[in-house]
DNA sequence: CGATTTTGACCGGCGC
DNA sequence: GCGCCGGTCAAAATCG
């Protein structure tokens, strides 16, 4: 159980890839320098190009603080026209400089210590980014092998059923994962959730045995809504964790915005599960609780919504719906990414979800071997009783890059 | 008795 | 504003 897990950290700490990758990421060179320096003007610049693109939050604090020292040096102003009436006004002068110079370093450290938060925020998603990479990648690892072995191993009659038709699949399945999402997502898929089921149904059963990886999107309101919106995402699992401990230095202001648009995505990542069942919820080695039911609109089937409830406060949903006319096949949408550490046997599930779909929302991972990861993505054995996994899709709220 | 399911109410977003 | 719709809440019911 937990090795596997375990596995995964050591992995990432101490590897040298990783190192390698985090160094390559040092995006704010240009503020260090200029932060030595300690002039205002240069933080203010930065920090207002910051501002930009942070969250809404922080703006309005900054803003909040600078009017705060604005009252103050103008307070301070006034008393000292006042107190020069009297006639010492050398000395006054004097502090009233001090004091003005005070204030300004007041103020350049803090414009300092604010770009210095941007920056590990930055840094941060960055990380995240890598982690959710490299957890996939360590999954793909992982899996390949035990799916040999699987396949190997014939014996098994329902439990880890292999899905057949993998043998040459393997490359092909992130090359189609690619390319669907690609074309799919270039093409206008409006309402692919539920309209559209059918369609998929029929897809599925046009290539029944074959992995077929879709990307549905739902384009929600505007662009613009992703770079804010960093409200203290609960789902971000231990990757904070472990990232506390190193505070290396990042590059390429490219990776930057792409990182960012990546963890935007991950945030809100919804990977659909498509399943060939009979069983009215397929066991994905997480505690759900089921929370609500609606009848969609277009099928007779109720969807019925859960919630994780392995830990207090676990923001993962995930909603079963069965195919309108096909009912063998069991649709399954997970949505956010788990506050605690998982079962083995739902990292193998949940992980392949989230990260692939990171790699798919953002089309290539910023820094990482591309090479390395045409391996197979789709998860393949899974729990006993679980059925052949057909289909696994991801979303974003908004058109990807 | 605690955890989970059921199920109608409720709510926010969106199109008219 | 109104109604539809997808999603969630929460009280009651049910389960173990
Ligand atoms: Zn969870």
């Amino acid at each position: 159980m937990d090795p596997v897990d375990h596995h995964i950290v050591s992995l990432v700490q101490s590897s040298d890839g990783i190192k390698r990758v985090v160094n390559e990421m040092d995006f704010f060179a240009d503020d260090r320098s200029s932060k030595q320096h300690d002039k205002a003007d240069d933080d203010v610049h930065h920090h207002h190009h910051v501002k930009t693109e942070t969250e809404h939050h922080g703006a309005d604090q900054d803003d909040d603080v600078n009017t705060g020292l604005n009252l103050l040096t103008t307070n301070s102003a006034s008393e000292k026209s006042s107190v020069a009436g009297d006639g010492i006004t050398s000395s006054q002068n004097l502090k009233e400089k001090q004091r003005v110079n005070q204030l300004a370093d007041v103020r350049a450290e803090l414009d300092r210590i604010n770009a210095e938060n941007q920056r590990l925020k930055l840094t941060l998603n960055q990380v995240n980014s890598n982690y959710y990479a490299l957890q996939m990648h360590l999954v793909s690892l992982t899996q390949r092998p035990r799916n040999r072995i699987a396949e190997s191993s014939e014996a098994n009659t329902q439990m880890n059923r292999p899905i057949e038709e993998k043998t040459h699949g393997e490359g092909m399945a992130a090359r189609q994962f690619m390319d669907l999402v690609q074309t799919e997502t270039k093409a206008e898929n409006d309402e692919l959730s539920e309209s559209s089921s059918e369609d998929r149904c029929q897809e599925l059963s046009g290539s029944p045995g074959n992995t077929i990886v879709e990307s549905m999107e739902r384009r929600q309101k505007n662009n613009t809504s992703r770079n804010q919106r960093e409200d203290t995402p609960e789902g971000l699992p231990h990757p904070a964790g472990w990232l506390s401990n190193k505070g290396p230095k990042f590059n390429n202001s490219k990776d930057n915005e792409q990182t960012q648009q990546t963890m935007a995505m991950i945030r809100k990542a919804r990977v659909s599960v498509r399943a060939r069942s009979e069983a009215s919820m397929i066991s994905d080695g997480c505690q759900w609780r089921k929370y609500g039911q609606k009848m969609a609109k277009g099928n007779p089937c109720p969807r019925a919504y859960y919630r994780c409830t392995m830990a207090t406060g676990c923001p993962v949903r995930k909603q079963v719906q069965r195919c309108a006319e096909d009912r063998t096949i069991l649709v399954t949408t997970y949505e956010g990414n788990h506050n605690h550490p998982l079962p083995p046997a739902a990292m193998a599930m949940a992980s392949t979800t989230s990260a692939a779909a990171s790699t798919l929302l953002s089309g290539s991972m910023p820094s990482a071997d591309h090479g390395i990861m045409n391996s197979n993505i789709v998860p393949k054995g899974m729990l006993p009783g679980s059925p052949n996994l057909i289909t696994l899709s991801a979303s974003a709220p908004f058109p990807t890059v």
